[in-house]
RNA sequence: GCUAGGGUGGCUGAGCGGUUUAGGCGACGGGCUGCAGACCCGUUUCACUGGGGUUCGAAUCCCUACCCUAGCUCCA
């Protein structure tokens, strides 16, 4: 299938390490609060991504991580007066009543940042030792120049607006905390660098590497992540192994509220669960659906209210394809759409088109009276098993 | 600056090589109604930023110019 690599700036071939076998690592959530609709935007699509390579026949090996050493963990706990571990275990139990609830597969592997610690901190220790990181102050900081800079994902780094950047302690301005000392009220390890917690970058590189290897197919992630976060993997990975890291990176777009992006610093997020109290899962799973990975897509009422007729239309056409379920042969007619829909996923996953295409089948096959269906049931078997959308 | 995505009729917004040029809103006419509203029917019959190019044919592909939006160490 072609995918958009983020590293290339274009559509490529995706073409895996191993034959047959598509290792790939996404970024899970910082557990400090429940999942809102942009968490599920990114988990589904890299769900119908795997499905998709399932259906293939690739065999797929998915690790995600959550972060549950974090500030706002931190202060989540003590704003309750619970223990940060308390707090991150709740949330990663809400996280998956979410997610099964939207039908999302569960990954091979899950890693917690709090199990990786001891890794973290050797692999910490072992670009200090080999002059990538230095410390200074109450931090280890991974020093970018010593890699040869930025350039995995961002190009012309230095043309970044710089102002708010503090320098001072760091030796330079994008240089990143590997390690600090905690703070109070901050759960800290004791490791032979001192007492202290992991900083962010760090650990997705030695969570990822651990299951997949110093070299994987496929990083996905938020947008948002590319820089900083998904850029000092890649440094330190250059650092860490000397090797390509990453095949392809791959990064879905914002969910929008009101022409912003749905966070926690711009307004309020609406979480999964309240847009549930109104609508299906799978009328969700089909709203971030209908538009590709790559666009924005802006969430509103109109637009869940939508996908509940879109839903409703490939309910009506499942129906009726389905009572001929398990014939072999398609006819010629039907054919067309199914190159026309598996086309599109082919197509750097353009499930606003697959779902399109389905869509009209199901709306032809109510219509029409005397077209030749036979097959169709294959395509909605599609929208379920692929698209995950329940019907 | 860099990266990504855009510039379509009064507005919004699909279409992304050729066909019935979406749909919605608004407007206009009619129906229904004691009058409105809602609802229903009809009309709004050739819009694609400028300039090149490819093609038998371009809103749709390529180049170029201009303009707009978003992001750029909290973030999925």
């Amino acid at each position: 299938m072609q995918v958009f690599n983020t590293k290339s700036g274009n559509k490529e071939e995706l073409i895996t390490i191993e034959p047959g076998t598509v290792k790939a690592y996404i970024c899970g959530p910082t557990v400090y609060d429940y999942c809102h609709v942009g968490h599920a935007r990114t988990y589904i699509n890299f769900d119908v991504f795997r499905r998709y390579l399932e259906a293939l026949g690739y065999s797929f090996v998915h690790v995600q991580n959550f972060t549950d050493i974090d500030d706002k963990i931190t202060q989540r706990a003590s704003a309750q007066g619970e223990l940060p571990r308390k707090v991150a275990d709740f949330f990663i139990g809400e996280y998956f009543k979410d997610m099964d609830k939207l039908n999302v597969k569960r990954a091979t592997v899950y890693t917690r940042v709090s199990e990786f610690v001891p890794k973290i901190a050797e692999a910490t220790a072992r670009l200090l030792e080999e002059g990538f990181a230095y410390r200074s102050g109450r931090a280890i900081y991974f020093d970018v120049q010593k890699v040869g800079g930025f350039g995995e994902l961002v190009s012309e780094i230095e043309d970044m607006v710089t102002d708010k950047i503090e320098t001072g302690i760091k030796k330079g301005p994008f240089d990143f905390t590997l390690w600090m000392e905690g703070k109070n009220g901050e759960e800290t390890w004791d490791t032979p660098m001192g007492r202290g917690r992991p900083g962010w970058h760090i650990q997705c590189v030695v969570m990822s590497t651990d299951s997949l290897g110093p070299e994987f197919d496929v990083h996905w992630g938020g947008i948002d992540l590319i820089y900083p976060h998904h850029e000092c993997e890649a440094a330190i990975s250059k650092a860490l192994f000397g090797k390509p890291f990453v095949r392809y990176w791959i990064h879905n777009n914002f969910v929008l509220m009101n022409g912003d992006k749905m966070s926690k610093s711009s307004g309020q997020p609406v979480y999964i669960r309240n847009v549930l109290k109104r609508f299906s899962g799978s009328v969700l799973r089909t709203f971030l659906l209908s538009r590709h990975y790559r666009e924005k897509i802006e969430y509103s009422d109109d637009g869940l209210e939508s996908a509940e007729k879109s839903l409703q239309m490939l309910k009506s056409g499942a129906k009726i394809a389905m009572r001929n379920r398990g014939t072999r042969q398609m006819s010629a007619y039907v054919k067309d759409y199914a190159d026309m829909f598996f086309g599109s996923l082919d197509d750097d996953l353009s499930t606003g088109e697959a779902l399109a295409i389905a869509e009209r089948l199901a709306w032809e096959m109510t219509k029409e009276r005397n077209k030749d269906f036979t097959g169709a049931w294959r395509i909605f078997e599609a929208v379920e098993g692929i698209l995950g959308i329940r019907l």
